[in-house]
RNA sequence: GCGCCUGUAGCUCAAUCGGAUAGAGCAUCGGCCUUCUAAGCCGACGGUUGCUGGUUCGAUUCCAGUCAGGCGCGCCA
């Protein structure tokens, strides 16, 4: 509807040039809707960003555009008000053809091609498989999933990236512990190593490995992404694109043999890590694997290439990038003194990967806890000097999750010891108020999980509000059905001129809304405006719901309103989907 | 000390690249079920947008400073 808008402004504005009334270039015009029923439905500031070029009043300007406007059916009247707002009114035609529109697309209403199918990374969770899931990581994981179910929508070709580090200290450190346990030390034993991994799962390793069970990882990694890097980024990313292959490990009972046990133990979390990412409705493309990076050359590539662009310089017998150059507040230390390198430059090497691989849009997400790392990951890329935007990637930063139960915070929980995992939470909340809850806030503001109020089955709730909206339609339908009313759509779509009133108005408005939210959310990155409209659809759609039958004996107002119905509903459906909340039809 | 994030109603949070009179829910108080699910709706109460300046037709939004909270500042990842 705003592009609409927009077309009979840019019209106008044209034949004013043409008329010679106009020598200012097109200005960069908003049209947004109002926040009050008085204002009209959209308004237009392009008066007062033309007055000053012109030299003339804003609402002088304004009243020549509006008198400029082409003849439509779109638009009922237009006012001047304020100091120069060009405010739109709109004939209820324009509404009923949006729900018409609504219906007709379905559930590809709220979709869009402005991604024009280019391939957008979407980087998130990357959590290595040293221990279960957190909450931080359960943030990460909705935040992440709801991008990129929003960058689908929206036309873009999505690949879901998991990251993680499979060889470093860390992973050192968790096969010391599964060994330790193995051996039957328990964390405060003296034996017990220094700051090994003291929660209850590192027995349950144990165990499974003495057994000699047999674990599967279900996703791709390993040698399968080894090859999915080198060949996509010879024949471009569909042709490349990863199919799920899973990978096995049996464990070879071998208390002594702590290769194998390291194998066992990543493999045991990752498995772990992949059923808990599963039942919460997230499923990767690709899981990219750390040492593929080294085994490749592709972390001394970087290394060599910033060295040869003069970025980087020797001392202290480590090797330096020059990160100050490109904005990072001190140098830093590339490779170490030991011959190793720093976690960073893997970290280069692997969004050179994405580049390479030809993502138009990378998103990372990351903990804000590592913005640390933000500056010199940029920095690095710069430094290769091949033409990487400044803006690539796009980071989306979350900030910490305190989960409260009681009134008082949880800290700990049995599994992991000194963290709530995303396991607790979707058993305590379950999986609809996990996911809702979680991307309903800013991600750069910090969040307090309340469980009590997402276990609620009351109004306190917004996901059950959302859900009841949903349900009550599909009851509407059941209704229809025991009475034995006939609803047919084409027939219901002649008769929406019958929906009248503010209570039908504002359902209508709330719908139109739809396509823009869903735009908004994926441009910025900010899937909490989805979860916000959802709340506000549903509440025009209760309001509506209480103020006005449905099923009337007029055969045409009920058809109408059941239409109207409908489409509340698909959008409703279509929203939730994106929030990977589901839409029941009873509750 | 430096960097990033946050500060909006008693509480939890919104506010569409700077828009008009800053909005919801909860809590409190008062109403609505012989009608499609009351997991709902209606009404009332509630604000110096942390503070001080600046930029302009207009600032919760941008800039500077300041206060408070969170997170970072390693040849750890």
């Amino acid at each position: 509807m705003k592009t609409a808008l927009r077309d009979l402004l840019l019209h106008a504005l044209d034949s004013l040039r043409r008329n010679g009334a106009l020598d200012t270039p097109a200005p960069d015009l908003v049209i947004e809707r109002t926040r009050s029923r008085e204002h009209g439905d959209f308004a237009c500031n392009a008066a007062m960003l033309l007055a000053k070029p012109l030299g003339r009043k804003p609402r002088e300007v304004a009243e020549t555009l509006v008198a400029a406007l082409p003849d439509n059916d779109l638009v009922e009247r237009v006012e001047v008000a304020g100091p120069g707002f060009i405010n739109f009114f709109l004939t209820d035609r324009a509404w009923h053809e949006e729900i018409r529109r609504a219906l007709r697309e379905g559930v590809r209403y709220g979709h869009s091609r402005s991604g024009a199918g280019r391939a957008v990374g979407v980087e998130f969770v990357s959590a290595n498989p040293t221990g279960p899931l957190h909450v931080g990581h359960a943030r990460a994981a909705a935040t992440g999933d709801t991008l990129s179910r929003l960058f689908s929508a929206t036309g873009w070709k999505v690949y879901r990236e998991f990251y993680y580090n499979d060889a470093g200290g860390q992973i050192q450190n968790l096969a010391l512990s599964v060994q330790a346990r193995i051996k039957g030390i328990e964390p405060d034993d003296p034996r017990w190593p220094a700051d090994g991994y003291r929660g209850d799962y590192i027995r349950d390793v144990a165990s499974d490995y003495l057994s000699g069970k047999t674990v599967s990882a279900g996703s791709a990694v390993g040698d399968y992404v080894r090859k999915y890097v080198r060949e996509s980024s010879k024949r471009g990313l569909d042709e490349a694109a990863p199919g799920t292959t899973g990978y096995q490990v049996t464990a070879k009972q071998d208390p002594d043999d702590l290769d194998a046990i390291r194998q066992f133990a990543v493999a045991w979390l990752r498995r772990e890590q992949d059923e808990d990412l599963r039942a919460f409705g997230v499923e990767f493309d690709v899981y990219f694997l750390e040492s593929s990076l080294y085994t490749e050359g592709e972390v001394r590539r970087v290394v060599e290439r910033i060295a040869e662009q003069g970025h980087s310089y020797e001392a202290d017998g480590a090797l330096w990038l020059r990160a100050t150059d490109f904005g990072d507040d001190k140098d830093r230390v590339m490779r170490k003194s030991d011959g190793t390198y720093t976690y960073f430059v893997p970290d280069v090497a692997y969004h050179l990967s994405k580049w390479e691989r030809g993502y138009k849009r990378a998103v990372t997400e990351l903990g804000a806890d590592h913005h640390g790392s933000l500056a010199r990951v940029k920095a690095g890329l710069q430094a290769l000097g091949i033409g990487i935007p400044k803006d690539w990637p796009e980071y989306v930063l979350h900030q910490m999750v305190t989960v409260v139960k009681g009134g008082e915070e949880v800290k700990i929980s049995k599994r992991a010891g000194s963290y709530v995992t995303l396991r607790d939470l979707i058993e305590m909340a379950g999986l609809d108020a996990a996911r809702y809850f979680l991307i309903a806030r800013k991600s750069d503001s910090q969040l307090v999980f309340d469980v009590d109020l997402a276990r609620a089955q009351t109004n306190d709730n917004p996901v059950y509000y959302i859900q009841y909206a949903h349900a009550r339609v599909c009851s509407v339908h059941r209704q229809m059905h025991d009475r034995s009313i006939v609803f047919e759509q084409h027939e219901a779509l002649k008769h929406l001129e019958r929906l009248r009133g503010e209570f039908a108005r504002c359902v209508m408005v709330e719908i139109s809304r739809f396509p823009e939210i869903v735009e908004a959310a994926a441009d910025n990155r900010e899937p909490h405006l989805l979860a916000q409209y959802l709340r506000e659809l549903a509440g025009a759609f209760h309001v509506w719901y209480n103020a006005e039958q449905f099923l009337v004996d007029d055969d045409d107002l009920r058809n109408a309103r059941v239409a109207l119905a409908n489409a509340t509903r698909q959008v409703l459906a279509n929203g939730l989907g994106m929030l990977g909340v589901t839409a029941p039809e009873s509750m």
